[in-house]
DNA sequence: AACAGTTTCAACCGCTCCTTG
DNA sequence: GCAAGGAGCGGTTGAAACTGT
């Protein structure tokens, strides 16, 4: 038995909001606030919407200083950033952006940013498969696609790029171990991303002539690539490398910075969807470790789709479902890296963090 | 001009967590 | 301690806008 609908879903409007429902809703929160209760704010004012919906309109466009569109580079370093340390926990990163919600921000990210900073490679990585690879059948299941996009690998990739990106890319004993699709199917997306540091470390036949492009675009060079590209040495990169350091380091001392833009890491978790009432025991955000695992030992759907096409893997046997795996892919890193310990996303955020202002972000 | 394919983004959905009684 | 209900979140959807042919 599921929960009860929070309205009548037979009688509340769906849809666009018009201008007549924003005015009657900003009208009445402009004069007498939420009242602490969206379930009850539609029927009070005569608006035939989901009390959801009301906080969402209200949350996302109708509240004052909302921000659309327009986002600088530095707001594009700070999403980065973030993202990789935490993940998807976009109601934290819209915190750290005045103006900006998290929708905003997740729409951002899901349709421009990521493309912009990963490259469009997913879909050339299939269609390379399936002409070229006997496993195309296999590789091109979606199920297998949609585990490679996972948000971990996505941040693996950009995490690599701003900590130490040739070492590891050039290195494949540094990687982690993956299964033999995922393994594939990574080293076809490196060497098919737009990125130069990528193209660099895996030159593709294909594109062996071509001129080398940066993240934004710009025409690089491999000889600028090897003694470092302007745009991965100049201050920005480096508040952002600054910023995962502090970010990532147990010194939660470190300011959390990104060019001229420092946040607060030294505030107290705010009470509620991040703070667990055990929050002192665990994590606030995803270990990217675990997260990684969890991937890796493939309890998600997509990968039990390929399971029963094609049976149980033998490094997964080797594994042995345990830490293991992936023991020796975070330690071997560690100290092979000349970075922080970069992997443990926990710390800084745990401890103490942007939490604050997260809870300022949404506090009317 | 017409159509198809792609991208964007507002809005919805379903879930988890918190608060309250 | 438990259950019910509300708040808030991330993921997803689908219509509109845009772009290419």
């Amino acid at each position: 038995m599921g929960r009860a609908p929070c309205c009548d879903k037979d009688n509340v409007k769906k849809g666009p909001w018009s201008p007549e429902e924003d005015a009657k809703l900003k009208a009445y929160i402009d004069q007498f606030g939420t009242g602490g209760n969206w379930i009850a704010l539609p029927q009070k004012i005569g608006l035939k919407r989901c009390g959801k919906s009301c906080r969402l309109r209200w949350l996302n466009y109708l509240r004052p200083n909302i921000k659309h569109g327009g986002f600088s580079e530095e707001e594009d370093s700070i999403i980065c950033n973030l993202y990789i340390s935490i993940g998807s926990r976009w109601s934290i990163i819209a915190a750290q952006l005045p103006g900006r919600t998290d929708n905003d921000i997740k729409n951002y990210w899901n349709t421009r940013l990521k493309k912009k900073l990963l490259g469009r490679r997913k879909q050339s990585s299939i269609n390379r498969l399936s002409s070229t690879n006997p496993d195309a059948n296999l590789a091109e299941d979606s199920s297998s696609s949609q585990a490679l996009s996972n948000s971990a690998l996505e941040r693996l990739q950009l995490h690599m790029q701003l900590q130490n990106p040739i070492s590891f890319y050039n290195n494949p004993s540094l990687w982690p171990k993956l299964h033999p699709f995922q393994e594939k199917m990574l080293l076809q997306s490196l060497s098919e991303s737009s990125n130069p540091l990528m193209q660099y470390a895996f030159p593709s036949p294909q594109q062996g002539d071509e001129q080398k492009v940066d993240i934004y675009g710009q025409l690089v060079d491999s000889e600028t690539l090897q003694q470092g590209h302007p745009k991965f040495s100049n201050s920005n990169v480096a508040g952002l490398e600054n910023s995962l350091n502090a970010i990532t380091s147990s010194d939660s001392s470190i300011p959390f910075t990104n060019g001229n833009h420092v946040m607060d890491l030294t505030t107290v978790p705010r009470a509620g969807m991040v703070e667990k009432s055990d929050a002192a025991a665990q994590p606030v955000v995803s270990n990217f470790q675990s997260e990684l695992e969890n991937f890796l030992n493939s309890k998600s759907s997509g990968f039990t789709a390929q399971e029963d096409q094609i049976g149980e893997f033998d490094c997964f046997k080797e594994m042995n479902g345990s830490r293991g795996g992936m023991n020796w892919w975070s330690n071997d890193f560690e100290t092979k890296s000349a970075s922080s310990n970069s992997w443990d996303s926990t710390s800084a955020l745990q401890s103490e963090g942007m939490f604050q202002d997260y809870e300022l972000g949404y506090t009317m």
